[in-house]
DNA sequence: AATCAAAGCAACCGCTGCTAT
DNA sequence: CATAGCAGCGGTTGCTTTGAT
């Protein structure tokens, strides 16, 4: 406990990097790979610790990364996917392939955040300014629930994004123009290694959105719909048709990984009362949970579970963006990227 | 040309979660 | 089970660059 940053155990260089140190690292990786970053600075002969090594390489050495200014595409991907992570930034740099969490963070930071307030949006909850005047104006109780406090605790943050009937997305307004739906596919990468290109999810038509047809991410179904190796065909999930806060999510229960850690049946924040269970499927419906939980109030260390994730993401979506296109993107990730581990 | 403020960016710090022992 | 070491993440700092006056 209390630890020592790494740098005061010797006289270890900081700050800036040269070209020689850049060069020392990028000749050490390159033919070693950098294995245990704690002792590379040993090996390649730098007076830094492993720690500084390590951002060094990720942040600016590594090959692969694209530099240069981000286009006007990957800034709008960048405040669509905040919108339902967060400040994630690591997840949020997993879909914008060759850029960093640190990029991706600082250009938040610096430049998308004002953008959003001069258009009227607050930045951390995605909502009109004005409505959140207006909201503390009228009951500075359900202020102090609804504005944004930070937390690193997704369940608390979910909880603060209060989702009025018939709410419309802000950030909808500020960048959805811009985008077709090919310009999703090369964005969106799947990690597991388990899980091809050949997913096989469908999603509804009737959104007034194409589909792009060369892409394997999309094809004409009346419903979203999601396989692979898990879930054999059979996780089905869809929204209702309500317009207010009506969503239901229907995964088989056969179909969670067998060793997946996570029980549907035991999943922290779904009452009891929105899930229902039948031989061979696991409905939960009104996913209200996040917000109509005052009287049992989740804990603030409750363990964030992919499946949760999975739930929130399905109900942000669909309330808050409202275009099934985004949606179907997100869910899928959180599906496949969620499990990825299990595999 | 000089000064100052704002913006941009790289790097550090502290913490958390995972894993090995 | 407890502890230590490690990787990774997100918040923050502080230096450099750019733009306005």
């Amino acid at each position: 406990m209390g630890r020592h940053s790494c740098c005061y155990k010797q006289k270890l260089r900081k700050g800036l990097w040269s070209p020689e140190e850049d060069e020392k690292l990028i000749k050490h990786i390159t033919i070693y790979g950098h294995g245990c970053w704690s002792s590379v600075p040993k090996l390649a002969g730098l007076q830094r610790c492993g720690k500084s090594c390590r951002l060094r390489w990720i942040n600016y050495l590594r090959p692969d990364l694209k530099r240069g200014t981000f286009s006007l595409e990957e800034q709008n991907l960048i405040i669509e996917l905040h919108a339902v992570l967060g400040n994630r930034w690591s997840q949020i740099a997993a879909q914008l392939p060759g850029r960093t969490d640190n990029e991706i963070k600082n250009l938040w930071n610096s430049s998308i955040k004002k953008k959003l307030r001069q258009s009227g949006i607050d930045p951390t909850t995605h909502k009109p300014l004005s409505e959140l005047h207006q909201i503390e104006e009228k009951s500075p109780e359900i202020t102090a629930a609804e504005k944004p406090k930070p937390s690193s605790n997704p369940v608390s943050r979910a909880r603060y994004t209060g989702r009025p009937e018939n709410f419309h997305h802000p950030t909808q307004d500020f960048f959805i123009d811009s985008f077709k739906p090919s310009d999703f596919s090369g964005f969106l990468s799947f990690q597991n290694p388990n899980h091809g290109p050949n997913h096989g999810l469908n999603h509804e038509p009737n959104h007034g959105l194409s589909t792009n047809p060369n892409s394997n991410l999309f094809s004409k179904s009346s419903e979203l719909m999601v396989s692979d190796n898990h879930f054999n065909d059979n996780a089905l999930l869809h929204s209702m048709s309500s317009p207010n806060l009506s969503v239901s999510a229907r995964i088989k229960p056969e179909n969670f990984p067998s060793d997946n850690p996570i029980s549907p049946f035991g999943v922290n924040g779904i009452s009891t009362s929105n899930v229902s269970s039948s031989s061979d499927d696991l409905q939960i419906t009104n996913c209200n949970f996040l917000e109509n939980n005052d009287n049992n109030s989740l804990p603030e260390d409750i363990k964030w579970t992919d499946y949760q994730f999975l739930i929130e993401t399905i109900f942000i979506t669909k309330q808050l963006i409202g275009t099934q296109l985004i949606s179907s993107n997100i869910i899928y990730y959180k599906i496949f990227g969620g499990f990825s581990d299990n595999s």
